[in-house]
Order: C-alpha cells, then structure tokens, then sequence
DNA sequence: ATCCTCCCCTAC
DNA sequence: TAAGGTAGGGGAGGAT
C-alpha cells in the first residue's frame, strides 16, 4: 500500500519533478533508471513510475495521470460522504482469473465501498487475493505466490455489501487450497487481524506513516526485520553451497572447504562467509565515499580534468574507473535501454491500477474466437530520426540517422536511419564509421529521449481511441485486433489511424494487414514507408513463397544460417520439410514455429500487457576495472538499481540471477570504444524463502553469487588480469515473487 | 512428465 | 571517443 498507485499525497510528487527535471541539462537525456524507477527517498509511485521525471514532459505526463487518480479516489469518497458505507477501507484486492461478479464490477464494488483493486499482484499493496475455483495447474501457482494472503472467493464481497459490513473471510476461502490450511492459517491470522487496523482513512490514503507500520507488524513482509534477513542469509549459504558445483569447488581453497563440509543443509561455514563479506563491504564503502568527492569536484567545476588524470588512466570518463556514478549517467543516454524499459512505462500508463479494463478477459471468446480474425500491425517509420526531423523539412530528402557521435572513424552506433539513408545500406546497429563510408553525406542527428516517449504517448492514445483490442509490442510498434470488421472497414481504418498519427505527431506509420499476426506483420514491411498492404488469405502462399526465412519473425541469424546450412533459404523450400524434421533438427516448439509460420499459420492472439516477470539491469559498456573494490562497487551499483525499479514496479522477487561477462583468454582489444568485446558469458541463480525488494539482501545475495563464480577466489593476481584490463560486464535479473498470475 | 538451472537466441 | 539494455521464449540436461 505504500506505494499502490494514488495512495501518495498529491502534492509532493509534482514539485520533486520539477526540481531534479531542471537540474537536468540535456533535456534528451533521460533521468537516471534510479530516480525514475523510484527514488529511496521517496515511495510515491507517481514519482517511481519509471523516467517518471527526467524531464518535462514526463512531469506533465504525470500530472495527469496523478489527476486521474483523483478523480476516482473522490468518486470513491464522495461514497463517504453519501450514505454508502466504507465496507472495505483497508482492503486492497487482486483478482486473479475469471471470476463472477467480473473484474470490472469487482472493482467497482471496491471504489464505491471504499477499498482499493489492484490489476497488479503486488504482496506490497494487496490484502486479499479473490478468485473463483481455478484449473489445478493453476492452483498450485497460485499457492506459491498467495504465501501469506488470504485467498477468497467473490462471494465474500458480495455478502459484506449485502451485510453492509466488513464479514471475516475465513469462511470464504478458496476450498482449493484448504489443504494447505494449518501452515497457512499461522500467517493469516495477524494479517486478518490487522485488517480492521489499517482500515483508518489516514492510513488507507497515507503510505509512508500508518501502513507501514501495520505491514511490519503483519509479517508478512519477514525480510524487513534483521532476524529475518539471518534467517535469509542462512537460507542463502544453503543454497549457495547446494549450488555450488564441483568445478568451481575445486580450484579454491575455501571452496574446497565448503564442499567437504557441505550437507543438506550447508550452514557450517556461515560464520567464515560473513566475515568476509562485511570485511569487503568495508572497504567498497570507502572507495565509495573517495568516489564520491570526486563526483562533486567534477560536477562542480564542469570538467574536473586534473581529478581524472589522477587515476592516471588513458580512458577518461565513459567507464566506471573514472565516473562513481557511472552506471547512472549510462542509462541516461542508452537508447537500447531506453526502448527496454519503455514496456514498464507503457503498463504503468495504460495498464496502470487507475486505468482497469483489461479486454482480455472480458469474454469466453477464446475457444470460440478460433473463426477468423483480421489484425493490423501498425509501425512508425524510422520512429528515432522521424521525431527529431519532424520540423526540420530541409533534411526529409537527405540521408540521416540519429547517432550519438558524427565522428567518421567512430564506433558509435546507428540507432536509426531515414529511408533516404537505408538507400545507401545504413542501418540501425552498425558504426557511424560504417555508414559514413557507405554514405559519406550522411547528416546525423542526436537522440531526444523525451520527444520519443510523447510521441509514443500520442501514438498509443490514437490506437486505444479507434480499438479496443491494442497490444504494444515496442513504443513505435502494435497489434490492433479488428476481427469485427469487414475487410473494407479495416483498410479505411487503418488508413485513418495512419492520417491521425502523422497529423498528431508529424510522423508517418505503416500499417500491415492480415489474417493472422504473422501475416499482418510481414505486410508491414512490405507497406514501408507510408504505406499499408493488406495480404488476404489466398495471397498467403505466394507471398510466403519467395521469402527469405530470416524474415520471419522469430528466425535471426543463427537459426538463418542454420537452416541455410540445411540449403533452406525461402518459406517455400522450408514447407517441403517436415514438422517431424524440423522438431528434430531445432527443437519442439522451434520446429512447430518453423513449419507454421511458413504456412503463414499463426495461433497467438492479440493480448494486452502481461504481468512483468522479470526486473533486471545491466551494463556492457565502459566497464573497467582496477581492482576488486572497483567490480564490488560496481555490483552494489547494479543491485541499487534492481532494487529501485523493483520498487517502481511494485514486484519483489525471490530468484535471483548474477550474470557476468568474462574477457576471453585471447580476445584482443574490443573493436567498439568502451566496448566489452570479446567474452564468455556465466550466469548463476539463487532462490531465497522469501521474496524481497531490499537493496541490502540483493547486495549480499550478489556477494555470493559472484564469489560463487569462484572470479574472486581463484587467486587476486588472476582476478587482476581478468578485470583490471579488462571489460567484466554485470547483469542482475530478479524474478517476481509469482509468476503468470492470471 | 515436470521442474529447475544455465545458457542461447530474438526483437525492439 | 560514446553511452553494446531488456525481457521473453525456448532448448539441453539433470533432479525429482
Ligand atoms: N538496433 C536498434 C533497433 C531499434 N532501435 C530504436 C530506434 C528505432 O527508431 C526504434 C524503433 O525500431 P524499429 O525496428 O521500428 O525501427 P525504425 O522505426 O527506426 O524503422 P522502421 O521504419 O523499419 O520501423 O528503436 C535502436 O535504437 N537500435
Ligand atoms: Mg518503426
């Protein structure tokens, strides 16, 4: 509840914005992942919303959806006021599959008798899980993530109208998972106790003070207490030692240790670990605190030259040797994460808990709908160039592509190119050096971040306004389902959707048609640039016919050359092989793909936004280091940042995944300035009892993990060689506490 | 059979 | 100089 949409204070959000949007010099950059995804300082959720205020735009874009939320909180109050009672104060659902009341009338119930719905699970924000008598497969997940919940039918809405009062729902939990009863009833029992507690109007409206408490004193949240994360820590040892694998035992010594020691429970050498890792964690703090003067001295004097020099390294900034805030700034100007995290913005916009109405459910329609459906897939053409030459009419018949450096000899990358500029081979992904080879006259332009997300904003806005059926693939790219209309109707639809978008944000967008995804998709393409195709089912065969497999979505290079080793170059050589074949050759589910696609069959369905199920940041680029602290800092960077965008979404994860990159014995300097080069890739994971947003657990679990690489122990004088030159690359990745909740 | 872990692949 | 992220799908192989 803390951080459940709307539950903040209208006030502060706004002018926090404002403050750290006009420290911001660039107005393209993005803000910092940190600070967007959710400030520590701040649990609001309008400010954690992702890059909720890296500029101002953003600042706007939240206003709004801050008044939004208003407007229902004060319908639901305006039931204070009339004679409606607030049944449900404190009581926050999640509703999870089909269910009779709906959804929707679920929720409304809530709003109009003072509770709260969410369309998310979040342990964070919810008190009660409903749902109706499940499939077992789903039964079993459920009791997984609901640990600590109670889950409840329907009914025990209903009745408490009926009743006009908060009944207990004991009696209404789901019979299904009553075999589980006896462990379960020792969590619920607090929490349905609390339930009346938090039930205040301060508290259900106020997150930081009254709640917080209450939720502490719930249990649920264990990994808040010290003795819980103890408890976590031995868990953790557990498992680390269970996972640790003989390989990696043997070439250390206190690996060998552990191994000879290690039992099921693998608790023995807590006490040794521990050490270790406070003694670390003691020096990173103190090279924290260096770095961090330095970070001001730099910034304050706008330069900060002698202060680099000091490190006496030939690679100034742009690498973590010289910037303590260089993850940080890095995400600032990433376009790739920019169009990574996009998806977490758009949930949060459109699927957002003020927002409700997810179609998907809204009907029994999915053994039924098998018929005949009519999708269009809607693109924005070369959507990062488009934007910022909107107004700039002089370069629409010149080659251009938004590049962060125009340097000629550069390794900077092409993010997009104009049509104009894909004439002479640019494209997105390739060095500035390459393209200006192959188009000397090229005029580059730089990325503005916050341009992209209003113009996706606009874009989105126009999709949902003509159809109801939308699903976002990327910020420039959707699905619509328009199986409801004519073949006539679709095209003039799609034409009018296109005319609007070009109006509305002086881009042009190509639309693709087709019975199926696939198909619409693959029009797409085709229809580029301003334009639409409409490939109609006897068309099918003869445009998969000549098509190169690689254009199949889902077919990249590996499987291209795979199967071009094979001598399969077009759909229509590939419908010659067998499904059976195929199955054999790239497995099950590849093989299938394979052998539909080619067919032009397609069995997904335009789907809304699904729940997220996985959180994680990483960093590739301009990673250096020197020593051991310098990897250890960089990971508890790291770790901050899942922490924070964990928060911002209001997940908590109980799996974790440390992935690293290690230089390759004889990989030469990486090609690309800054660049990771050439490596191996090592990935380790870890599930702990219980689920957790805490930065401190995450740093710790990180500790492990990457002491579990066995990186560290295999002598300094190796990690040395390994790092010190060279590019380590980290990645963090927490899963959700549940997964595929409805 | 089904799950889990550690990968690789793909798309934007 | 330059910002090689993010998340889901799925396969191989081992544990249950
Ligand atoms: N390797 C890539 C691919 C994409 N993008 C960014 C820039 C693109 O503008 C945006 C959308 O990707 P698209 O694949 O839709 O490419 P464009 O919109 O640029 O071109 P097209 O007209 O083919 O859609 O994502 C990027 O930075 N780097
Ligand atoms: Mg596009």
């Amino acid at each position: 509840m803390k951080r459940s949409l709307g539950s903040n204070s209208s006030n502060n959000s706004g002018s926090g914005s404002n403050k750290k949007s006009k420290k911001n010099n660039n107005p393209s950059n993005q803000k910092t992942l940190g600070a967007a995804w959710g400030a520590a300082s701040s649990r609001s959720s309008f400010r954690s919303s992702p890059f909720s205020d890296f500029g101002s735009y953003m600042e706007v874009k939240n206003r709004k959806l801050q008044n939004q939320f208003e407007t229902e909180a004060s319908a639901a109050s305006r039931g204070v006021s009339g004679s409606e009672k607030l049944i449900f104060q404190g009581v926050s659902i999640f509703v999870d599959g089909f269910t009779i009341p709906s959804h929707q009338e679920l929720k409304g119930y809530m709003m109009k008798y003072g509770g709260r719905f969410e369309n998310y699970f979040s342990r964070r924000s919810v008190t009660h899980i409903i749902c109706s008598n499940l499939p077992d497969s789903k039964v079993k997940n459920l009791r997984t993530f609901s640990r600590g919940l109670p889950v409840v039918k329907p009914t025990w809405i209903v009745d408490s109208i009926s009743a006009n009062r908060l009944l207990g729902w004991v009696p209404y939990q789901l019979d299904q998972l009553n075999d589980t009863q006896p462990k379960l009833s020792a969590f619920f029992a607090p929490r349905s106790h609390l339930t009346p507690q938090m039930a205040s109007p301060v508290t259900s409206f106020q997150p930081d003070t009254g709640y917080s408490e209450a939720e502490e004193g719930s249990s649920i949240r264990a990994d808040d207490s010290e003795e819980a994360r103890d408890h976590i820590d031995d868990e953790i040892d557990g498992v680390y030692i269970e996972n640790t694998t003989p390989e990696l035992t043997e070439q250390t010594g206190t690996g060998d240790l552990k191994s000879s020691e290690m039992n099921a429970e693998g608790l023995g050498n807590y006490d040794i670990e521990e050490k270790e890792v406070s003694s670390e964690l003691q020096s990173t703090t103190n090279l924290h605190s260096t770095s961090d003067n330095k970070s001001v001295h730099a910034n304050g004097k706008n330069g900060g030259k002698s202060i680099a020099t000091a490190a006496g390294s030939s690679t100034r900034r742009h690498s973590t040797l010289e910037d303590p805030n260089f993850v940080e700034n890095y995400f600032k100007n990433s376009r790739l994460h920019f169009i990574g995290t996009w998806r977490n913005r758009y949930r949060k916009r459109f699927h957002g808990s003020s927002n409700g109405l997810k179609w998907a459910d809204s009907g029994q329609n999915t053994a039924e709908m098998a018929k005949k459906s009519t999708i269009i897939h809607i693109d924005l053409d070369c959507f990062f160039v488009s934007v910022v030459i909107k107004n700039r009419l002089e370069l629409h018949d010149k080659p251009v592509a938004v590049c962060h450096s125009d340097n000629p000899k550069g390794t900077a990358e092409i993010s997009s190119a104009n049509y104009p500029a894909r004439a002479y081979g640019v494209k997105a992904g390739m060095f500035v050096r390459h393209a200006k080879d192959l188009c000397p006259q090229l005029v580059i332009v730089p990325y503005n971040f916050e341009a992209y997300e209003e113009v996706a904003d606009q874009f989105y806005d126009i999709l949902h306004r003509h159809c109801r059926k939308v699903q976002a693939l990327s910020c420039d790219e959707a699905f619509l389902d328009v199986s409801d209309l004519s073949d006539v109707e679709t095209e003039v639809l799609a034409s009018t959707i296109r005319n609007e978008i070009l109006e509305t944000t002086g881009c042009s967008a190509s639309a693709g048609i087709g019975g199926t995804m696939l198909m619409a998709h693959l029009a797409t393409r085709v229809a580029k640039p301003a334009g639409q195709l409409y490939i109609s089912a006897e068309k099918v065969e003869e445009f998969l016919d000549q098509l190169p497999v690689g254009t199949l979505p889902g077919v990249g290079s590996v499987l291209k050359e795979k199967l071009v080793k094979q001598n399969i170059q077009t759909c229509g050589q590939l419908r010659l092989i067998s499904k059976d074949s195929l199955q054999k050759d790239f497995g099950v589910k590849t093989g299938e793909m394979l052998w539909s696609y080619s067919r032009g069959l397609d069995l997904r369905s335009v789907t809304a936004v699904q729940e997220s199920k996985s959180i994680g940041a990483e960093v590739n680029w301009g990673v250096r280091f020197r020593d051991q602290q310098e990897v250890q800092h960089f990971l508890q960077c790291l770790c901050k940042e899942v922490s924070l965008r964990l928060q911002g979404c209001e997940m908590i994860g109980r799996t974790f995944t440390l992935k690293i990159k290690k230089r390759k014995k004889d990989a030469e300097e990486p090609t690309k300035y800054m660049g990771c080069g050439d490596c191996d890739n090592l990935s380790r994971s870890i599930t702990v009892p219980a689920a957790t947003d805490d930065i401190e657990v995450l740093q710790r679990i990180s500790k492990k993990l990457f002491g579990s690489f066995c990186l560290g122990k295999c002598v300094s004088a190796a990690l040395k060689r390994w790092f010190c030159s060279c590019y380590l690359l980290s990645i963090y990745r927490v899963l959700p506490h549940m997964q595929d909740a409805a």
